[in-house]
DNA sequence: TTCAGGAATGACAGCGCTGTCAATCCATCA
DNA sequence: TGATGGATTGACAGCGCTGTCATTCCTGAA
């Protein structure tokens, strides 16, 4: 009652084991007329082949390691989808970790997939130990680490640059002529990248002297809840309402929004909100987001093409910004 | 300059291979300084075990594989962190596969992910062709589909009564008071889940003696901008108003509300929305949705633990109902 | 008719690890 | 002092498949 295995298909259909593994993979050098046997044979016998052997005997492994920080972030089921979507067309799949932004179980995450001996590893890192990168170095498969350009990559990294992201917030807030701002941010010390926006929109708030009136973040993931409550929070707090906050994320923008509307605050009339990545659900308000695309489900997409034109020996770039892009909506 | 092997760190250590695969495993029968000898060997040497030649051996797979329809569907990333974080934490990991709510592409990732000798597979199913059946039937592994409890389960099921959730929300509308009642929806053909919901509803209000004055849905995806396009286009079309409307999910809801919000509409006094899933984003609003809570890293959590207990050898349910929860808010 | 050369097939070894069972060692007990 | 039994260790085979190279068979050219 075991599970039918290569060598029963070949007996059934009366040649070699090899003869029959050669015929089910892609039928070079095996008569039609025996590929027709043994493909009968399998199907008679409902042959399903063992990867895990084939793999160890030498075939390629075609498992891609995915290692993400958050799912409930809503960024990275996108990501993912564009991944996922490339992958299997090329007849890849995915083994799938997610690190909750924790470098230790980042290194956790790292170690059991590499020892499932993928082809290719995608990496949107949370911050990497020493120990997870040497073993990344040491790994000799396509690496990419996606979502930020602006690092030195081990191998490939495909994303934006977040600070100029961060800085094409600040200027367009300032350009608009909003001179008091404040940043309302989720938690920085886990999400870098966010960390990395915030600069930009401080740097270019003081290079174009605007004032930065409040500043107020949370040890949480970023939510709308959370958002909502921060604004509540620093609207109370300030000494002085700012004219325009700008936050970590859509999610947190929305929020804000939704604070706005119970507190009969006019958007942008009375304060202006930014956000950050160009989600359906900030579009789609009655005073669509002022934010920026951030290309989710291109940057999968295109982690996905760098792995398989490396598969193929074309030159790579290393480094491949998918660019970003502001989207004026109505909310500043 | 190939990777390191077991046999290389045996030889550092001095011992035989399969004493320092026992001393790197867990130590059984192993002299506490020879597991220190090894343990060092392997650091030395960057060791990587290679499960793929482990599986092969004969220990127990520690993959176990998940396939869902969706990952823009938010509700599938949730039930996908709930069972990873559970996973995780037993030494179990995912891998991963996306239907896109195609039956076909769904017979391919379950025999793919098969290959691959999973310990157990989670499935979210679209619709099983009979081949995929077949193969899950044969796979002789603990299968649990997830999402819907009122199936008749391969092996496992975890879920909720969908239903009985659409009808609690026929129930609950037409309770208060509101008799002339409409259903927007997204692609019912592919989500069937979804358009058994819808049954439920349509069951409750027939039941109830409410009148369904319209009825729309769209062969696409749920979104927050269908579910405002739908209710733009339901209001503008329907002959009469109706009082309420009831949505395939929260994404479509919140569009609906959207909508009411820019086309001055009060939400429920002009009309009543209902939605279904309790996502946050839809508790937020200014007017928070009235929807069910289905529960979604609940449901993942449950799967897992069904697989953890079936692998204990623990009694373990056919059908595990998760449970949903009315989530009254202000909206209708 | 003979022989070169390509197509089709198969024998063999081995991928890196672990289960099984046998061997060894040493402290303890009668 | 010798027997006993648990703790440690190792030899061996094999998991199911595929790469390599050898073998067989047949066709067409000389």
């Amino acid at each position: 009652m075991k599970r039918v295995k290569l060598s029963q298909v070949a007996e059934l259909a009366g040649v070699s084991e090899i003869t029959a593994s050669r015929a089910l993979r892609n039928g070079a050098n095996v008569a039609p007329q025996t590929q027709k046997k043994v493909a009968e044979a399998a199907q008679q016998l409902g042959y399903l082949p063992n990867r895990i052997a084939g793999s160890l005997a030498g075939a390629a492994s075609n498992q891609i390691g995915v290692i993400v920080p958050s799912l409930t972030n809503n960024v990275f089921p996108q990501v993912l989808q564009g991944l996922e979507s490339r992958l299997t067309a090329a007849g890849y799949h995915t083994i799938l970790g997610v690190s909750d932004y924790l470098p230790e179980r980042e290194e956790v995450m790292i170690r059991t997939i590499l020892a499932w001996r993928p082809a290719a590893l995608v990496i949107g890192t949370a911050s990497l130990t020493d120990i997870s990168r040497k073993m990344l170095e040491q790994a000799d498969v396509p690496i990419v680490e996606i979502m930020d350009c602006d690092i030195e990559p081990i191998d490939m990294a495909a994303g934006i640059s977040q600070v100029q992201a961060g800085k094409a917030l600040g200027y367009y807030l300032t350009g608009r002529g909003y001179e008091r701002l404040a940043y309302i941010g989720h938690d920085l010390e886990a999400d870098r990248r966010a960390g990395k926006r915030r600069e930009g929109f401080l740097a270019a708030a003081r290079e174009t002297g605007a004032t930065i009136t409040a500043e107020l973040t949370a040890p949480a993931p970023s939510s709308v809840a959370l958002g909502r409550d921060l604004t509540a929070r620093l609207l109370a707090e300030a000494p002085q309402r700012p004219q325009a906050i700008c936050y970590s994320n859509d999610d947190m923008a929305v929020g804000g929004i939704f604070h706005c509307m119970a507190a009969g605050l006019d958007v942008p009339g009375d304060l202006a909100i930014c956000g950050f990545n160009g989600l359906d659900i900030g579009q789609q308000l009655p005073c669509p987001l002022t934010t920026i695309e951030s290309g989710r489900t291109g940057i999968g997409e295109q982690a996905a093409a760098m792995i398989l034109s490396r598969f193929q020996g074309t030159p790579t770039p290393t480094r491949l910004d998918t660019g970003f892009r502001l989207l004026r909506g109505a909310s500043a």
